[in-house]
DNA sequence: GATACCAGCTTGGTATACCAAAACGGTATC
DNA sequence: GATACCGTTTTGGTATACCAAGCTGGTATC
């Protein structure tokens, strides 16, 4: 694997795992020196996270892309678009073979599984929901939405019962799109959409003083 | 202006004018004697082209993308999704002012206006009328699909007909948004994409073997 | 004549040196 | 004590040298 790759990689997780807070400033040469990689890589990884929308420019330098609870909300707008798009697609397959493997990834999770998975689990349902319309372009859409939205899901606060209430949803989706009922497996997705942004921006409105208080930049 | 974003605009204007033909070979070296610009902005420019899909990897090497008839057809669902979603969210201002520019904007077409200006015009509707939704993920959405679509709509055979048509179905969906009917401005831009794309693969399709003939790569 | 192999060249990947501009800090002046 | 100014340091932007992998063309061998 090449060191740009390595870079983008290294860097890209320690933003989402939030090693490196939302706000921050990057300096090319402590990433230089971080991953034993030149200047040239690091420039090249920089780059490529800029057009993920993970890190942007501050002047002249880098900045890890703060949270940004107005853009949650255009996201959300955005992933009903698209996601709507792509599980009616979905309904409209001969072969939803697909839907029960992506059910089956759900069903993986249970009380002893770790958040981490859980959190994991959560955006790949809409990915992968994304890849069975078969349309490269929807997917990507979806994944990118889901990485910018990342960083905000692992932040929220969330408790048992809300796990659980996401975990029926997903399931109800697959239900209808499985079913072919593309109409219902839509306007369930709008709703599941709508209502994880709210619980998600209320979760990070109410908790913004924390937030702010362990470093990360939050934006309203 | 840094010598990336010189590298970076010069390099995608000679793309999307087809000075560069579809599936031919890029080196860095070349780019760098062309553009008078050492190979890190060349190497940084490249990236960026990259992730718009403009250039891509072959191998070790890069490549401008080919015509792409299938994902052509990929980009329509797309743009229905995220064009659709901008549409409704513009009828449902409060202010729809920004329309009656657009509409404007295509006034300024006539029967003297060069081919390359009623291309500019064309797409610029759709960029123009996303960013009225004040979405800046749709906007991006419809920006980037219009991008890869240029070089296809600029191959384009389109008789007087045709241009006309467009001119009249884009008046047709900005009135339907500015008397706020969401529904029929969705209705009317979903068949203008669906008309658009159809005339246009098909174009391309029965050309292809011209296309070629020019040094052109094109994939179905 | 075909094929296997080798040398040279091309090319992207990387490291690094140099530069200008901006940020920082300290000092002198009011 | 505040502020304006100047030198130092930091930082991104750029040019360039070097390397390894892969391609090319030619040659030698069968």
């Amino acid at each position: 694997m090449s060191q740009m790759q390595n870079v983008e990689r290294q860097l890209r997780e320690m933003i989402l795992g939030l090693e490196i807070g939302p706000g921050e400033r990057l300096t090319e040469r402590w990433i230089e020196s971080r991953f034993g990689a030149s200047r040239t890589p690091v420039r090249a990884a920089l780059l490529r996270l800029e057009t993920e929308g993970l890190i942007g420019r501050d002047g002249r330098g880098w900045t890890v892309a703060p949270i940004n609870l107005a853009e949650l909300g255009q996201i959300a707008v955005y992933r009903e678009a698209v996601e709507v798009a792509a599980v009616r697609l979905t309904a409209a397959l001969e072969d939803r073979g697909g839907v029960d493997v992506i059910a089956a990834m759900l069903d993986s999770c249970d009380a002893e599984t770790p958040r981490e998975e859980w959190h994991r689990v959560g955006m790949d349902f809409h990915i992968e929901l994304a890849r069975l319309s078969g349309n490269e372009f929807l997917l990507r859409a979806v994944r990118d939405a889901m990485t910018r939205l990342s960083r905000a899901r692992w932040l929220e606060v969330r408790d048992e019962k809300a796990l659980g209430r996401a975990w029926a949803e997903h399931h109800a989706i697959l239900a209808a799109a499985r079913a072919g009922d593309a109409d219902e497996a839509a306007r369930l997705l709008s709703a599941h959409i709508a209502g994880s942004r709210d619980r998600l921006v209320t979760s990070l409105h109410d908790d913004r003083r924390g937030l702010r208080a362990r470093g990360f930049a939050v934006v309203e």
